[in-house]
DNA sequence: TACTTAATGTGAAAAAATTCACAAAAACAC
DNA sequence: GTGTTTTTGTGAATTTTTTCACATTAAGTA
């Protein structure tokens, strides 16, 4: 019998984002090239893992010369994003909508909260620059603003709806920090973020002292890795 | 060469979260037992796949009888976390530090954040009931109240080092907000929570209208199963 | 230029995760 | 109580992911 889960992203280009962050961090750094095992380093994983990944992504560095950290990064871009601003829409404007409506590095990344949405729309509208609608308005706007990704920060109780409307207005893609397993058409694709289990998963294994594999030796982060 | 990254989560592990989840959402939808095929179609992922992780955490359920949703919960919570309540901290008090300590839901599941930090304490105390504490009395509350887990949601320049602060005051785990590999002794488990990458894979595969397996026909989700 | 060294890129091998498939047990029917 | 059906539980098979290993290429050196 088949899996029916509607997952996910692929560990591959999770590790990409790992590794830009990564890039742009030793670029900062005043690095101007890196090989694998320097990347390897820096992002957590082995520097096979990383060639590996630009393998799949047919990104190509020089043999013996390592990879251009500036051609990287365009490369990164250009392919994945074409340098396109991405206007998003936010649903639920409580605390954490409030939040991640500020986050300012969305922006940062050309990733653009153009319009936020709530059933009581005058709420938290002082504490906002973004303009916050009521959910009567939420088609008239996607549409305006040619909106294919949201981020759904309502009570689990209301995420379904919310996700139907969302898709009927012509959504894409969801980020979901509902706690509850949205049902999309398949050319809809959800990502979930569930705050709890993040902080539970850690409590467990603090709870039982799980020894993390390859991290019995230290030194193996920080010492010659021959 | 070996991998270096302390990763992380496994997988089954994950997916026991989501299916107590479900398993909650079930029981308030008035069910009283399930079958690893109805659990199955709530959370998104195969039969097989439940019983398995199921087994390998030692859950067992009744041949022909399914599971008793009751009992399975408190499996969950027995087995894994005894009940307790877990102390938690939280350091850095800005939009999304704020947001999180205010998360009612982390209450509901005995996560209960006893104190928060900011290098401006003041910032922020007026608009939350936790107390907020300058860094310099980050030990002594930790070491207090026993804490073993905190939450990062620093800016990316400090994370290191209020992470390694956090591990010299006892902390064992770390759910870190902060876009950066944590570098940490082996015994302290690091959960990283990316916001901007969940947004831009979703991006990434909204761009590419990427077909997700599985959900070729959406029949698969709702349908006759056989 | 030829020789050495160091890194990439990628099939092959190994490991891990998922699905299959079926024996075993429990519920139900008659 | 016997037979039939349904669902669990788990080794085996399969698929996916990661790591290994090495041929290939480029840079440096004399």
């Amino acid at each position: 019998m088949k899996k029916f889960t509607k997952t996910l992203i692929k560990n591959s280009l999770r590790r990409i984002f790992l590794y830009r962050a990564c890039l742009n961090r030793l670029k900062m750094m005043g690095m101007e090239k890196v090989f694998s095992y320097t990347l390897a380093m820096e992002a957590g994983v082995s520097p096979d893992q990383v060639r590996k990944d630009f393998s799949e992504f047919n990104i190509k560095g020089n043999k013996r010369g390592g990879y251009n950290i500036d051609e990287l990064l365009e490369k990164m871009e250009n392919i994945f994003y074409k340098n396109r601003e991405h206007n998003i829409v936010l649903v639920g404007m409580g605390n954490l909508g409030l939040a991640l409506s500020k986050y300012s590095r969305f922006l940062q990344r050309n990733m653009n909260i153009v319009a936020t949405f709530d059933i009581d729309p005058f709420k938290q509208k002082a504490r906002t620059e973004i303009p916050v609608y009521g959910m009567d308005r939420l088609k008239e706007i996607i549409q305006r603003f040619k909106v294919k990704v949201a981020i759904i920060a309502v009570p689990e109780i209301s995420a379904q709806q919310v996700c139907d409307d969302l898709v009927k207005a012509g959504v894409k893609g969801i980020v979901n920090f509902a706690p509850v397993l949205l049902k999309t058409p398949p050319n809809v694709i959800v990502n979930n973020v569930n705050l709890c289990d993040e902080l539970e998963s850690v409590i467990y294994y603090v709870h039982h002292q799980l020894k993390i594999e390859g991290l019995k030796n230290i030194e193996l982060l920080y010492g010659d890795m021959k």
